[in-house]
RNA sequence: GGACAAUUAGCUCAGUUGGUUAGAGCGUUCCGUUCACAUCGGAAAGGUCAGAGGUUCGAGUCCUCUAUUGUCCACCA
């Protein structure tokens, strides 16, 4: 069958009606793929993408590396499994809805109240989460959407509802009073990895503080000091530690404690610190460990609470400025110092200077002794995990980062007061919930972790459950969870659990699929998400989420920087798929990308993929549009092989064996390199310009043979031009589902390959030669060959030398032969070429001596190294033999090209 | 302050247990459209592998230090 294509490939023409057929096919559910019970799970789960807004090219550089990975496993005869999903970022789309509501009507969201404030996010997340589907299909992503989830949709709920309840009963969730950071403007705590520092230039007040002299940037937080701290031994102080004094303040007297804590630096200020318990975090700590009490004196507005006197309700800010007033009145100000450069945090969402405060929260305890895991916590099976090699980082730098991460993990605060998430399944009976959820404590009592019923003197009761509890008058938290702790149920919940796991054993989708093979994800997550997975699977199955975590680097505009919709740097992926195909899309993010390491982006960069994708059409533009197709049974007859014939077979068979190599060890770069040197070197611009003149009845098989291996071989890497060109081919069968070639399929020819490549040598020199000399190409010229032991077989492969652009009209092969003197020299080894009648002797004499000089460099480097005895005494012999055979040959050149050299002259 | 990376051709990057004259793509220069493809073909130029030491018969690759750039973590009262 002979058919017409067009010169150049339109994606557009293929892309869509490819994805729909594939969709339609049902494989991309693995339960579809007919397998048979034996065949190994290869299962991936997205990472869900923030419904906050559309992709952009770093989320198409995870599709396009997932993609390559669950094609290559499916077809290979594996289950692979992809499931897709979105995740519902809670304080990030809450953000986004609550700016947008401004911008648009002026309302903030309690102008609208929870619900209807609700209704609007689903209807915001409805919009981008459509858009972000669509780009999806249109990156060619083969998700099993038959699976899709959401991190927040009704199985997720009941997955977190029940893991938060269990977490509960087996003491790993606690409610505790804790200094969180506390976002005023945004009315949220923040995770310490939502806390971003800010370098800021301020004033440091040096304070007169009874017997004390000391520095601090916070005048305002004095009134809720209870302690001051020297460093254990500072010779200055030592008389103190452990006595009470009365400090004069502007609210009169007050009193503290002298304690010696090492988190004092003794070189910084007067060596002695105030401490503040409720609005500082170190400061929290030191009280912690010496049972001080905390006095809380800005509230979760940021002013002055009521028990500051005169200077409630007033702003940190304005406090501070009254208060130093006031103190200057005093004479209680020793002096000011200007220009103390230090870090503010502030909110990664708003940039609002982040005001710590105790508050009521709950907590996942990290270090809890658990019965189900062995006595262990889930820290310690966390870092097991990695340690013990259970999980694989690639690369594998990033198992540091984890464990350093990890060891120093403290108990992890999960309870957010906003309103779109994950609502906590607390209930409480018997107590008036104040609006903002925020305990105004005056004296909080000291403890690390305390339940409610006993802790701070309230009298409620309180249920933790997947349902609501029955009876009257309960009312549920109103807080919800940090987006991680669902987002951290990702690999199980996505596979039915808790449904899926009954009495402690995984059933359905859990059993076939659960733990994952690798979680393909950014290295900035490692800590947010990667970390969290490994808890929650812990906890809920006791294994491992997934064995590998492949961590892919950032995209970078062509500058070095990152791409932001603030910048106006960013490239948007759809726009590029519709100018240079989803494919040439996916290479370009592929390839020259290594595991962890950002990369630069261009449109360039995707065009030169987009010319390669256009290559391969034509390579297959020319065997169908010339051969027979449609080859069922691919039988070749050795003897009637060529040595091009068996030269491309013996690299096929290699490539595939390489490929299988490096796609195992994550390399995909260099796996794409390969088939791209393949593709345009070895098939294009030889294997093909030779089956032009070459005709043998075996060459429509080979043809054929190659291009569908290469097509299945490239299949992960581009998917749809494949797929389109296997459709031309006349296959009615889909591509993504064909049998991965397999090497030992092709009967091995190294020796021939070894034939070829002299060959190919021989026709390079002489088109080098040719160039160099400005032979116009049209001119023929006459050659003269002394092949040595190789003359038979350069006489055999006259008519590849002659016809490959090598513009030989006349070639003589001898076995040896006089020197040729007035002819252009040219050397593969021990063969000599002459070309005749046709020499620029200026241009011929120059080319010789570029030769010449290039031999002798790697001459006198190879001497160099056989003349150390101690080389040969101590390298390898293979080497020491390998490097006498390449001098010996050199000089035999150098000897004939000098000669050549003397002819000129 | 701590950690981790990067530094290889004009640009973007490969280079897997140390072993040919260190590679590719883009760009550049010269030549070429009867050819499947000008989104193409042929040829070429271009690198003291950031710097300094060290280990080794042998270092782009291993070790130490330095410089520059980037990222992450911690944190300053």
């Amino acid at each position: 069958m002979k058919k017409e294509l067009p010169k150049t490939y339109n994606p557009a023409e293929y892309e869509d009606a490819i994805y729909k057929k594939w969709e339609q096919s049902g494989f991309f559910n693995p339960d579809n793929l007919n397998l048979p019970d034996t065949a190994k799970s290869y299962t991936i789960v997205l990472p869900p993408p923030n419904i906050t807004d559309k992709l952009h090219l770093g989320h198409s550089a995870m599709l396009a590396i997932e993609d390559l990975l669950i094609r290559y496993h499916r077809m290979r005869g594996e289950r692979a499994l992809w499931i897709p999903g979105t995740d519902h970022a809670a304080i990030a789309t809450q953000n986004v809805v609550e700016k947008k509501l401004l911008r648009e009507q002026g309302k903030t969201r309690h102008d609208l109240g929870r619900e209807e404030f609700l209704k609007r996010v689903w209807e915001f997340l409805k919009t981008t989460q459509t858009m972000i589907l669509h780009q999806t299909r249109k990156m060619g992503a083969s998700l099993d959407w038959s699976r899709q989830a959401f991190t927040l949709d009704e199985p997720r709920e009941r997955a977190v509802r029940k893991l938060f309840s269990d977490m509960y009963h087996e003491g790993v969730i606690y409610r505790g009073v804790r200094v969180v950071n506390w976002c005023p403007r945004c009315q949220s705590t923040l995770a310490d990895d939502e806390v971003e520092y800010k370098e800021e230039k301020s004033k440091l007040y040096w304070l007169k503080y009874g017997p004390f002299v000391l520095a601090t940037a916070r005048p305002e937080t004095k009134l809720g000091d209870t302690a001051v701290a020297v460093y254990p031994g500072d010779k200055r102080y030592e008389k103190m530690v452990g006595k009470k004094f009365m400090i004069p303040g502007v609210l009169g007297e007050f009193e503290i404690t002298v304690v010696a804590d090492r988190a004092v630096d003794p070189k910084f200020g007067s060596g002695a610190i105030k401490v503040t318990p409720a609005h500082d975090f170190t400061d929290y700590e030191i009280a912690q460990r010496h049972h001080l009490p905390v006095k809380q004196v800005i509230n979760e507005h940021g002013r002055m609470m009521a028990n500051t006197g005169k200077y409630a309700g007033l702003t940190t800010k304005q406090a501070r400025e009254a208060i130093l007033a006031d103190m200057e009145k005093m004479g209680l100000l020793d002096h000011i110092e200007d220009g103390y450069l230090h870090n503010i945090a502030v909110c990664y969402r708003c940039g609002t200077q982040i005001e710590p405060i105790p508050s009521k929260q709950w907590f996942v305890n990290m270090d809890k002794k658990l019965k189900h895991l062995g006595g262990k916590s889930l820290k310690d099976k966390a870092i097991e995990a990695a340690e013990t090699g259970q999980i694989e980082f690639i690369p594998a730098r990033f198992k540091k980062r984890y464990l350093d991460w990890m060891n120093n993990l403290h108990d992890w605060c999960v309870s957010r007061q906003i309103w779109f998430g994950h609502r906590i399944p607390v209930y409480y009976r018997k107590q008036e919930m104040t609006k903002s959820q925020i305990p105004i404590f005056n004296e909080i009592p000291n403890s690390k972790s305390q339940t409610l019923n006993k802790g701070s003197g309230t009298d409620e009761e309180i249920y933790v459950g997947e349902e609501a509890p029955a009876g009257e008058g309960w009312i549920q938290d109103p807080d919800t969870l940090d987006t991680w702790f669902s987002s951290g149920t990702w690999t199980f919940s996505t596979l039915g659990w808790p449904d899926n796991f009954v009495k402690g054993k995984k059933a359905g989708d859990l059993d076939r699929f659960h733990p994952t093979q690798v979680l393909e994800t950014g290295y900035e997550i490692i800590t947010l998400w990667v970390s969290r997975m490994i808890i929650m699977s812990f906890f809920a199955l006791n294994e491992i989420p997934f064995e590998k975590v492949y961590l892919h680097g950032m995209i970078l505009d062509k500058h070095g920087k990152k791409m932001s919709k603030s910048k106006g740097n960013g490239i948007d992926p759809l726009d590029m798929i519709d100018k240079f195909g989803a494919d040439a899309v996916r290479l370009s993010l592929l390839m020259g990308n290594t595991p962890g390491n950002d990369a630069k982006y261009s449109e360039e960069k995707i065009a030169s993929f987009r010319n390669f994708n256009n290559k391969l059409w034509n390579v297959a533009r020319y065997i169908i549009t010339n051969y027979e197709l449609r080859i069922t049974n691919y039988e070749f007859n050795a003897g009637e092989l060529t040595l091009a014939d068996k030269w491309i077979l013996e690299k096929l068979k290699n490539l595939i064996k390489a490929v299988i190599l490096d796609l195992e060890k994550y390399q995909l770069a260099q796996a794409g390199e390969k088939l791209r040197e393949f593709t345009w070197d070895d098939l294009a611009d030889w294997y093909l310009e030779i089956s032009k003149f070459e005709k043998n009845k075996e060459k429509s098989q080979i043809l054929n043979y190659v291009l569908e291996n290469l097509l299945k071989l490239w299949h992960p890497f581009m998917p749809f031009i494949t797929e389109a060109i296997w459709q031309e081919m006349g296959y009615d069968r889909m591509l993504m589902v064909e049998k991965w070639p397999k090497s030992d399929a092709i009967a091995s020819f190294q020796h021939n390959k070894e034939k070829f490549e002299v060959i190919k040598q021989i026709i390079i020199a002489i088109r080098n030669a040719r160039a160099e000399n400005k032979i116009e190409p049209t001119r023929k010229v006459k050659a003269v060959i002394y092949a040595g032991k190789r003359k038979n077989l350069v006489a055999e492969q006259a008519e590849p030398i002659k016809a490959l652009r090598t513009g030989i009209g006349e070639l003589e092969v001898k076995t040896d032969g006089q020197k040729i003197a007035g002819a252009i020299y040219a050397a593969v080894g021990e063969i000599e070429i002459y070309l005749i009648g046709a020499i620029d002797s200026e241009k011929e004499k120059a080319r010789l001596e570029k030769e010449i000089d290039n031999l002798e460099k790697a001459i006198k480097t190879a001497e160099g190294r056989l003349a150390n005895k101690e080389f040969a005494a101590k390298a390898p012999g293979g080497v020491v033999k390998k490097e006498k055979d390449k001098l010996k040959g050199w000089r035999e050149e150098l000897k004939k090209f000098r000669e050549q050299l003397g002819n000129i002259k």
